[in-house]
DNA sequence: CGTGTTTGTTATGGAGCTTAACGAAGCTGA
DNA sequence: TCAGCTTCGTTAAGCTCCATAACAAACACG
């Protein structure tokens, strides 16, 4: 064992790391700037770098921004999951309204990163090759999805405010449902998606600045109303 | 009269025309490319000029943006009024589908001036010092608003579907209603906020690409469904 | 017509993306 | 230890686009 068995490692250790600081540089520009643009080099400058070494690690800047999507997505799945994991267990309004706030804050403090994922898609990213065409999509209705199941596995899943589901949705529902990815019957996946959508809708205007002529303790109290009107709808029990 | 009389605003309708065609190019190159991006190079190409000619009509790539800007808030403010006009008259349901319908295809048919008006406010973009913070925001409220007053004046407005208004809501509310900007009560303009944000919450989704896995009639049905449901939230008569 | 304005051109500079060519450092194995 | 390979960074150079400057043609108007 002449030179460092873990030697191999250690370079890419080093690499993952340099990688991971030219992610972390180019997310600080984008928040400095209030853009999703960013220079190459700009990224290079405050790294101490010339422009052309990025090129290591990444083939162009779009490769660079694709990599940021993805982490985009994983850090708001895990911000959902997260705020669900720590609401009082069992209390499904609680969860709904933590995750929600969840969504709503990320949005708020990782503005370009949202817009990233759920603004208008980059003209030539291709998503992920492993399947989900929308990856925000899929983990979002994952969450969603659990917590109606959890909600139906404690009786307490009420019907939703629906007067009737659309063939072509139901249509939908099935397929989602064999997919595995949506375990619960159409009613409530109609359900689920228009609480996504009056979810989603809030947390977009908020973010992008259109509610700024508004308090934010009025802001406060009219995303926790948004809330309690979506789980009314969908037969959730309904957060205090 | 030598010459022409109008001949001085010949001369300007020219000018008129020329700054038209080069924003009516800058659209189609972005319809074209799915960005909001534009170069001044393509426009100049496509308009056989050369790029500085532009320069003789806008000072720089911002002040295009931002022009383009404010004729993407007239285009989704008129197309929602004139879907309203078109709706039976009296028919408040009628009425409220037609404007979410029109806000919903204008979305649809034109992601990218939606992007740049709804979207993630460009870093640099002022908005045109004449008040409003956002015109689009404005425009929405009013439209909707004026439906509310409708509604109230046939006496078909019942009590939204919310529990209390909270008083920095309220506060909120009487503000705007003093600047009469919207003349109804605290918890119509709560309704009103919440279904603006659901309407826009599936809008935004579906533009961005994130309902691409659906099936179009069914993102149709989902659609209405969502309409119908912030109808009755609201207090509005529930479309059929 | 002659003058000043408008509108276009070509020439030029500067910034950013990207590739090419090269050098320095580190791992690898005899 | 040392020669060879890989990795990572540099400088040099080409391309595209934004933007300004300087100049030429067209035009309104007295």
């Amino acid at each position: 064992m002449s030179p460092n068995p873990r030697s191999a490692p250690r370079r890419e250790r080093a690499r993952a790391a340099t990688i991971d600081e030219i992610k972390q540089t180019a997310l600080a520009l984008m928040r400095e700037r209030g853009t999703v643009e960013v220079r190459f080099t700009d990224i290079a400058r405050v790294m101490d770098m010339t422009p052309p070494a990025l090129y290591r690690y990444f083939a162009d800047r779009d490769e660079l921004v694709s990599a940021l999507i993805k982490d985009a997505y994983e850090g708001l799945g895990e911000a959902v999951a997260k705020a669900r994991a720590e609401a009082p267990p069992g209390d499904i309004a609680a969860a709904w309204v933590a995750a929600g706030q969840a969504y709503r804050r990320w949005a708020h403090e990782e503005p370009q990163q949202f817009a990233l994922i759920l603004g208008m898609p980059l003209p030539d990213y291709a998503a992920p090759p492993d399947g989900s065409t929308s990856e925000a999509a899929g983990r979002a209705m994952a969450q969603l999805s659990s917590l109606f199941v959890e909600a139906l596995h404690q009786g307490r899943l009420g019907p939703p405010r629906i007067r009737e589901v659309h063939p072509a949705v139901e249509l939908c529902a099935r397929i989602k449902h064999e997919q595995h990815e949506v375990a619960v019957g159409p009613a409530h996946f109609q359900a689920m998606m228009h609480a996504w959508a009056a979810l989603h809708g809030f947390t977009s205007l908020e973010a992008n600045g259109h509610f700024a002529w508004m308090d934010p303790e009025a802001r406060d109290a009219l995303f926790l109303g948004q809330l309690r009107l979506a789980a009314e709808a969908a037969g959730l029990p309904v957060p205090a």
